[in-house]
RNA sequence: GGAGAGGUGGCUGAGUGGUCUAAAGCACCGGAUUGCUAAUUCGGCGUAGGGUUAACUCCUUACCGCAGGUUCGAAUCCUGUCCUCUCCGCCA
């Protein structure tokens, strides 16, 4: 969510914000709620002032007086209550159009309508190899090593639901070891989360669920939520709390199960563990002051591409186009990794994601921090990044590492936690 | 799941319908003072919104877990709800 003072102030400009992101908007009815209900609230304000200025004196109100102003309190709080009302009705109003509001945009990011202007800025250190041979996905790879079991998760789950098996399992486990303890080392702290979480910090990370067209799964008869990831629990994780200044930057691994209902994606290229209802990621989350946001953005980006180039796998990195920003980015790099055995000859799949969301997440989430020995609060600012979707990179170390018989092989790093350094 | 107790400022903690404008202490910040490892003393010390200003400068409103209700007036009474603690039961 925006700034209330910054939309007024800057109404032109996140009128082109929203123009950019190709984002239907209606600034200047915001603009003119809001100034209404900043005198709606002036109105109720004097009324409530005025009443408590009888009832202060009925006290030392003789009998008579005291009847007097008991009929004046009435009214005065009866004409504040209607002003109140008036302005709560605003206000809800006001806070329904600024919820779709999107973030501001970062200068540099490229301006454009979709993914198709998409910035590509950097390769990874892994050359795209050409094959001698023809190129198997990951499904046909899973299935000669009994690795991924579709037909059984939709047995017990439905269609995109899936069982790991065997060596699986040992690749998923070690990818998680080596992402949390390179993360650990560059001063990351590991946390495990819930898998649920309230509606209420859902919204204030960005996301809508219970809509017809929501990605979230929902617990019947409560408030609760299956997280489509950690990034909305670690971000949770300090709602209504105030930190201090040199607390920050803040950063944490989580590990981070992911549920989703893929509403509206049917169709999509989503072949075997690309789109799935449910998987498992490493996601990085930092809370810091606003001067530090730009460049902690830059290290989240700069240690995903490290654990993409560790794993020897070729991947690009895309400046995501204003056009294709979630609402809360304030700029997104997405890593994209090569996949050989995706459409016909290959192509680049989305693996991470790491978004600078500056303060719209924190000012719905109410996450402030202090200066020791100035006065008042300020937003923080949080970003998130992908360090490893589980399934996306078991899919690109499995298509990328495979070897003419089938075999695959295991990237160095991950030898000691896997213990072999090969499958099949 | 059952029974009970409780949620008040950064912390401890008083406050059971009207100077609550929330006591007091601790911590913290600033000043003063005294030659004894620091003491004493004075002052300040929350968050958010609105108005005002050269200026957190002044004014004002709200906030005692949260949401409602009663009342001229609620930290205080009523209802609901969330959370914490204790005991019992169950359980990985």
């Amino acid at each position: 969510m925006l700034d209330r003072k910054f939309v007024l102030e800057n109404a032109e400009a996140v009128k082109a914000n929203c123009k950019n992101r190709g984002t239907p908007e209606e600034i200047d009815q915001v603009v003119a709620l809001e100034t209404e209900r900043r005198a709606k609230l002036a109105e109720a304000e004097e009324l409530n002032r005025q009443a408590n200025a009888i009832s202060a004196q009925m006290g030392k109100a003789t009998p008579e007086q005291r009847e007097a102003f008991k009929e004046q309190g009435r009214e005065l709080r009866a004409r504040k209550d209607a002003a109140q009302h008036e302005h709560d009705e605003l206000n809800r109003q006001i806070d329904a159009l600024l919820s779709r509001v999107p973030n501001m945009t970062h200068p540099s990011a490229p301006i454009g309508n979709d993914d198709g202007s998409n910035l590509e800025i950097a390769r990874g250190a892994t050359p795209v190899k050409k094959l001698d041979f023809k190129a198997k996905d990951h499904l046909e790879l899973g299935q000669i090593h009994d690795m991924i079991d579709f037909e059984s998760g939709a047995r017990v789950a439905g269609a995109g639901f899936y069982f790991l098996k065997r060596d699986a399992v040992l690749l998923e486990l070690a990818l998680q070891q080596f992402a949390i303890s390179h993360l650990v080392k560059k001063g990351f702290i590991p946390v495990t989360t819930p898998d649920v979480a309230n509606t209420e910090i859902l919204h204030g990370i960005g996301f809508i669920p219970r809509g017809p067209e929501t990605q979230i799964y929902s617990i019947e008869n409560t408030e609760l939520n299956l997280v489509a990831t950690a990034e909305i629990t670690l971000g949770g994780m300090y709602h209504n709390q105030v930190l201090e200044a040199e607390q920050l930057p803040l950063k944490l691994v989580g590990i981070s199960h992911c549920f989703r209902t893929e509403a509206g994606a049917a169709g999509r290229a989503s072949r075997g563990l690309y789109r799935v209802h449910q998987f498992t990621k490493i996601e990085m989350f930092a809370f810091t002051l606003p001067e530090q946001s730009d460049v902690v953005h830059e290290e989240l980006r700069a240690l995903e591409c490290e654990l993409f180039d560790l794993l020897e796998i070729p991947y690009r990195v895309v400046d995501t186009a204003t056009g294709d920003l979630g609402g809360p980015a304030y700029r997104k790099y997405d890593l994209e990794a090569w996949m050989p055995g995706r459409g016909t000859e290959g192509e680049w799949g989305e693996v991470t994601s790491t978004s600078n969301c500056t303060d719209y997440q924190a000012r719905r989430l109410n996450i402030r921090y202090r200066v020791k020995g100035e006065k008042g609060t300020h937003y923080t600012h949080t970003l998130n990044g992908t360090a490893l979707a589980l399934s996306r990179a078991l899919i690109s170390i499995m298509e990328n590492h495979q070897q003419a018989d089938g075999s695959i092989l295991v990237p160095k790093v991950l030898i000691p936690w896997m213990g072999k350094d090969r499958i099949g």
